[in-house]
DNA sequence: ATGTGACTTATAGTCCGTG
DNA sequence: CCACGGACTATAAGTCACA
């Protein structure tokens, strides 16, 4: 396997985790479908440029694009997670003797879910004293056929504004991840709504790591 | 800044802190000398195929080189280094009761003394029960002018040497390095002498973590 | 020891298609 | 939706003489 090959593949993981088609990708890119699938079966030679068009349009570093994580080869299927109920996929709680916050994604949303979720968010952190909140975010479970899920980027928009609406509010965030790229996605995510000061997105890859009890005292310091 | 002259700086801190020159660097890539300055200058737009060779003569991954690890382009001045004495760059220390045997290199090592540094620690681990060996090595202080040492090809080769040695007496081996980049470095010489099951190379930014007090028990199951 | 401009040739990358 | 092919153009690779 040379590094054309791998690079390939790598690409095509990605893709396929962030559900895109070759076309859709190279439209996004502003590149040829054909090339990109010529890329993908380790037949071009890429430039530098082109590397990092196809990282920003994915919304990855190019330093995890050559790291060891790999991941199937199967497409993300989004359909029969939006199918279980609401309630198995998402779950929230506040504390306001702690002032703390914290919400569990254990599934795909969709975008109206997202949508009517953040006024939930918004109304319990405001039931909080505001300035001092605590946010825990699990993003653990996440997965949809056993593999992390990536943002689309109408979704990564959503969750950017809810992120941007509640730094003000917060004096620690922690994100836990269930994979180097989730880690990486919400990383970059932290960046851009500015809130990379406050925020630290934790992934280790201990065995017990995905299913490890949800326990904000061992996060924050709280009594 | 763009991605490419982001790239040659990049490759000029890493081509320095390895103490080449652009020349001797195109000579071990097989590539052309203005070509390496033209990338150093971010004035190529450099193939993945070419990357890759430059990494790999490097001895660096390819990830990190995209990483946010930064360095001055000074290049390392291992000469005034080299003057200093011998036992205040290098000491070792063996304990038959703990089985363990740990050094610490603070600076930089000439080839002459790796050769006789390897006598000395290849006779002092005989004298534990081998197979069980603990080893710790401690490369937080291997610095020239503030900075984390590259190893030279010929250096490296020696390292390789020892560690292939040391690999089927030890149980466990602990690397403490200075710098992500120190710890890549490691960590493919580890892959390449086969010793990456039982070898560990720990880096942490911490402001204390390259001062702290050398302590096996941290790093060992000890009594 | 490196920067520059000018040059050739190889191949990256596009656009049309087919199964 | 993707693999593959052929014909085309743009651009990277690679070398040189000269500062």
């Amino acid at each position: 396997m040379n590094i054309l090959e791998d690079f390939g593949m790598r690409l095509k993981e990605l893709r396929l985790r962030s559900n895109l088609s070759q076309d859709m990708l190279a439209a996004r890119c502003g590149l040829d479908r054909t090339y990109i699938g010529s890329v993908e079966r380790g037949e071009r030679n890429i430039s530098l440029k082109n590397i990092q068009i196809i990282c920003n349009t994915l919304d990855i570093d190019i330093s995890y694009f050559f790291c060891d994580e790999r991941f199937s080869l199967r497409s993300a299927s989004l359909k029969s997670e939006l199918d279980r109920p609401l309630t198995e996929r998402f779950r929230y709680y506040e504390s306001a003797e702690e002032n703390l916050i914290m919400w569990q994604v254990s599934g795909a949303l969709s975008l109206e879910e997202i949508k009517s979720i953040s006024v939930d968010l918004k109304a319990a952190c405001l039931k909080l004293r505001l300035g001092k909140v605590k946010l825990l975010v699990d993003n653990r479970k996440m997965m949809a056929s056993g593999e992390p899920i990536v943002f689309q980027h109408e979704i990564t928009e959503r969750w950017e504004e809810l992120q941007r609406w509640f730094l003000p509010h917060c004096e620690q965030i922690i994100v836990l991840c269930n994979s180097k790229l989730m880690q990486n996605q919400m990383n970059r995510l932290a960046k851009r709504s500015g809130i990379i000061e406050v925020q630290r997105c934790l992934y280790c890859d201990d065995e017990d790591w995905l299913t490890k009890e949800l326990r904000p005292e061992s996060y924050f310091n709280i009594r």
